[in-house]
DNA sequence: GATACCATGTAAGTCGTTACATGATTAT
DNA sequence: ATAATCATGTAACGACTTACATGGTATC
């Protein structure tokens, strides 16, 4: 069995040939959305998709440095990719270091709580904004990039997916610190938010 | 420096001591709130834990079995735990399976992908439901629970966390999904959904 | 002159999973 | 009887990070 690293090359390989350096460039934190891996896994990965016939290299010599090795996938790739996407996947850890700091929170003084969350919301922000950006770009260069038979529907759902969970996540640390704050400050109730509600896709009806 | 997952059993710790089982009955997948993971990594960290001082361990000889190994924090395991949490952290990479399977998604017949989406939105929602399930029990059993200073509002907060996340895969899911009924069946535009818009924090105001 | 990017690879070490190993107790 | 839970540990392996190693090109 590969990995999933492996089937990330895979359908990065499917769009189009390319060479380590760009699929590394690619899934670069923290802006790597597919998947995110450095190029110290990448190149030995690599090798073995091509000793495995799942992909082919050809090496394109240059007048300086190394030469440039550009990676196309074979039939064989395709075929085993289509065939691992079909089937369903059982559901990764998702472990986050900042639900531990959550789940001590109140074990620290209340002003260092404060300015963690605040830091932490700050970070998602701009996390946020960027990813922005990004969407911006996405539909205004070209409408039918975001449609689903479009060559860069994969890249653009995999933007949609980042910028919801960056923004649940960002909503978590507000309620965390109105959460903190309320018990800094009894009397004002209002700023406490109310219990989960519905979800967010059932209030967009 | 230490691993997360020491931390996060330093975090466990700091409630009441525990055993290696009971620490890894509240970490094991799929409904470890705070962390995820098994017995295997768990006892040995343990160990280490132990050898650094942070954290003290008493062997409870049984009549039968192994003897029960209840562990409790230290003074300089609570400090290192304060020390940790207030310093920022960065990101983790979160790197999920089904986005991959998304991005490359156009390149499977629409029946297996329209299936695989529902499958998978199927496993969310059940997932959710025993989340609210934990939740009801939380809210009705002491309201005083939920508070930022009640022993145990680090594992609701935990728990709100993860349902906002399986909610906001689940919408992903189902906007996924949409977007694929609507290239199969090209008449039907309102089942489209519109754009990123603004958060679901921005729009609880 | 320093920093960043292009471009490839390897080695050591840590994090995490899966399987091996043992054995009593409780529920169906 | 068979399976699940209680209860602890180790060994082998795979996934991933960080650092080492090299060297050209472009920008400030």
């Amino acid at each position: 069995m590969l990995s999933s690293l492996s089937y990330a090359i895979l359908a990065l390989l499917a769009t189009k040939p390319q060479s380590g350096y760009d699929i590394a460039r690619q899934m670069r934190p923290p802006l790597g959305l597919l998947w995110q891996a450095k190029h110290g896994q990448i190149y030995p990965e690599l090798a073995r998709l091509v000793k495995l016939g799942l992909v082919e290299v050809e090496r394109i010599d240059k007048q300086s440095g190394p030469p440039r090795r550009v990676h196309t996938i074979t039939a064989a790739g395709r075929s085993e990719l289509t065939r691992w996407i079909v089937k369903s996947p059982q559901a990764r850890p998702a472990n986050d270091e900042f639900v531990i700091k959550a789940y001590a929170l109140r074990r620290v003084p209340l002003g260092a709580a404060t300015s963690l969350l605040n830091d932490q919301i700050q970070t998602h922000e701009h996390r946020i904004a960027a990813l922005e950006q990004l969407h911006q770009a996405f539909v205004s260069r070209n409408t039918k990039a975001t449609a689903f038979d479009s060559p860069r529907f994969g890249e653009y759902a995999a933007l949609r997916r980042a910028i919801g969970f960056e923004r649940e996540h960002a909503a978590w640390c507000r309620w965390l610190l109105s959460e903190l704050t309320a018990t800094e400050k009894p009397g004002r109730k209002g700023v406490r938010q109310p219990a989960v509600g519905r979800s967010s896709a059932a209030r967009r009806k």
